[in-house]
DNA sequence: TGTTAGCACTCTTTTGACTTGAGTGCTAAC
DNA sequence: GTTAGCACTCAAGTCAAAAGAGTGCTAACA
């Protein structure tokens, strides 16, 4: 996260202004000029005291020329402060997000789908969603079964039921006997410990106690770490990329390259959500403007995250990523929308979403 | 599927010339003119001859001139000659993959993903490969795990090790005894049978046999047979999607994003995916060019797919897909490697990639 | 003292005329 | 059948001029 100036205080005139200059930005994504503030005031003043007003909006470095003959563009800055003191929040035009029916029994791997393509939909942004962490989920059950004579599946579900299966194959045959005793072995053991507590030292007590079956159970227990541990690169999901190629300042193609390369390889964006710790405002939602972003590729975009809680420790995020002059307001009630939905889906009731392994 | 006319025979003079043509644009992306052909020919014909014969290859429907006094392109007709009967392969330059490892215990879904990568990398194009359809494989094992009173969890193995699960939750408690049983009935009844086969009608006949619990007994088989009909969308992994619009003829906001929307909307894949009937060629390697394709979209850009089998009857398609002036034999050259190594590293070894579920 | 009219100035964008260069088709000669 | 030569076409580049949008500054006004 780079910069996060102090902002100075403004009178009632210049925060008027400064509104107008970025809501009239926002929609027509043209440079603003001193006539078309006028024209929004009805002329209340001339263009004349709107020129001095700007210039010192740009002194303060609220607004800036592209060049010398042009109008105002909102710096990041002025974003800012708009996102923080003048966008008003009118509930009103809630706009209902739509199509979105999520069935308590689907997968996870659906849910999330559909969750980011109806944001994607509705929006016109480009979205993302990361699975929930399964980190400090807790084991629920686990149970191996003989396949073949070397070959057995280990099946663990999880707090929340998320879903995950091995396949394990092994040197030497095994028996129904070691198979059942592994099982209890395991559940006594495991049941109820979180991801992170399920380390080698676990392990290696569990060979310990396990006595005689040395390499066999060695092997299934690796086997079984490794599957633990496994793919913890958190998996993220996302839609509407192409979305963003439609908003010129973003269409040519080093830029849209770049970003939806991005998108594609999911990396900098999990580097991203891993940047944005919530600083926990009212509704939980965080906008990063521009250059406040930790990522180079996007830094002539905005991202707006949120994070959604489904219950048993399992939480996630959702982003939307637009060009700076995105609309706030309808993204972030869309986003708060769809987290209250999410959540009132899924919290409090029994049933949640089955899990899926992977 | 649209045109495929017959095409016109040509002698060898005209063939030269049109393979020069050809190539040299692939190379340059730039119109071909009498002159340039004629120096490629070390002026051994002059340009007024060349011009001559390109005439008649305009006129025979192989090249085009984009306007009166450019030089000329490939028509979609030129590419499928070059394709068809000019391009010969040479082995040499075989270009080996790199850093495709794939370890045998690895789920489905990994190497797939890890396939789709290397071949965009290698190529810088994009490319999609679909997930081996399950529907003719057979199931392997099943077994039905109480949770909670509720609740029980399904874990299907195919052969090949597919694996599949479901998370089912249940109106009524469901004892120990009862999960044994329809453990029991689900291995004797479907074991053996692939996905195609298990219907209605299997499942008519498995609630008869299971006499009295008929509700519970109803339910679970119900979600049963959900689970094995269910997201049999077939899966489509694809990456690179950004290579294209580093190709000017594809980078203009317009098509690149109806180009990329298609690729992100797996929909249009699998239309197109399902449309390619391999005509069997010699070594399976089908090229779609321009027009030829049955997706709107993509009627700018060609197509390359080949089928790999992994044994047990999971198959499934890998396809390139660049502007129609893509370097069709680096292209087959990488598919048939790309092939040939999934083939040898899965097929005959029992061992195969671990399966996933969903 | 804050507001406004007016004007000179700046810079981008558009337009149209002109040039250049690549390439063609045709004809006549070899 | 091949080639040289020439007239013609068209896209793309260059240039200057004009238009348009907007600014900053100054002087006058209430």
């Amino acid at each position: 996260m780079s910069e996060q100036l102090e902002m100075p205080s403004l009178d009632d005139r210049k925060k008027k202004i400064l509104n107008l200059v970025i809501k009239n930005y926002l929609e027509t994504g043209e440079p603003v000029g001193s006539r078309t503030v006028s024209k929004l005031l009805d002329n209340s003043l001339s263009s004349a005291t709107i020129r001095n007003e700007m210039s010192d909006l740009e002194e303060l470095g609220f607004i800036v020329q592209p060049h010398t003959s042009a109008g105002r563009v909102p710096s990041d800055m002025g974003y800012r402060f708009y996102v923080n003191e003048l966008m008003q929040e009118h509930e009103k035009k809630v706009q209902e997000i739509q199509e979105f029916v999520v069935e308590k029994t689907e997968k996870m791997e659906k849910v999330l789908k559909k969750v980011v393509k109806t944001l994607a939909v509705n929006t016109n942004y480009a979205t993302m969603i990361t699975a929930p962490s399964t980190k400090r989920n807790k084991v629920k059950f686990i149970q191996l079964s003989a396949l073949e004579e070397q070959q057995i599946v280990a099946l663990i579900v999880m707090e929340g039921n998320i879903v995950k299966n091995k396949i394990i194959e092994l040197d030497e045959n095994i028996d129904n006997e070691t198979v059942l005793k592994l099982n209890i072995l395991l559940n006594t053991t495991l049941n109820g410990l979180t991801r992170e507590e399920i380390n080698l030292g676990v392990i290696a007590k569990m060979k310990e106690q396990s006595g005689g079956y040395s390499q066999l159970v060695s092997d299934v227990l690796d086997a079984l770490a490794e599957a633990f541990t496994e793919d913890e690169d958190l998996q993220i999901y996302t839609s509407g990329a192409t979305n963003l190629i439609k908003y010129p300042e973003l269409a040519d193609s080093e830029t849209a390259s770049a970003l939806l390369g991005a998108f594609e390889d999911k990396d900098e964006l999990a580097e991203f959500i891993a940047e944005t710790n919530e600083e926990l405002k009212d509704d939980g939602i965080v906008v990063t403007i521009g250059k406040e972003s930790p990522i180079q590729t996007m830094q002539d975009c905005s991202v707006v995250t949120a994070t959604y809680d489904l219950g048993d420790g399992l939480s996630g995020k959702i982003g939307i990523i637009g060009p700076k002059r995105m609309d706030y307001e309808n993204v972030m009630n869309s986003l708060k929308n769809m987290k209250e939905q999410l959540d009132s889906t899924f919290k409090g009731k029994k049933e949640r979403p089955t899990g899926k392994d992977e």
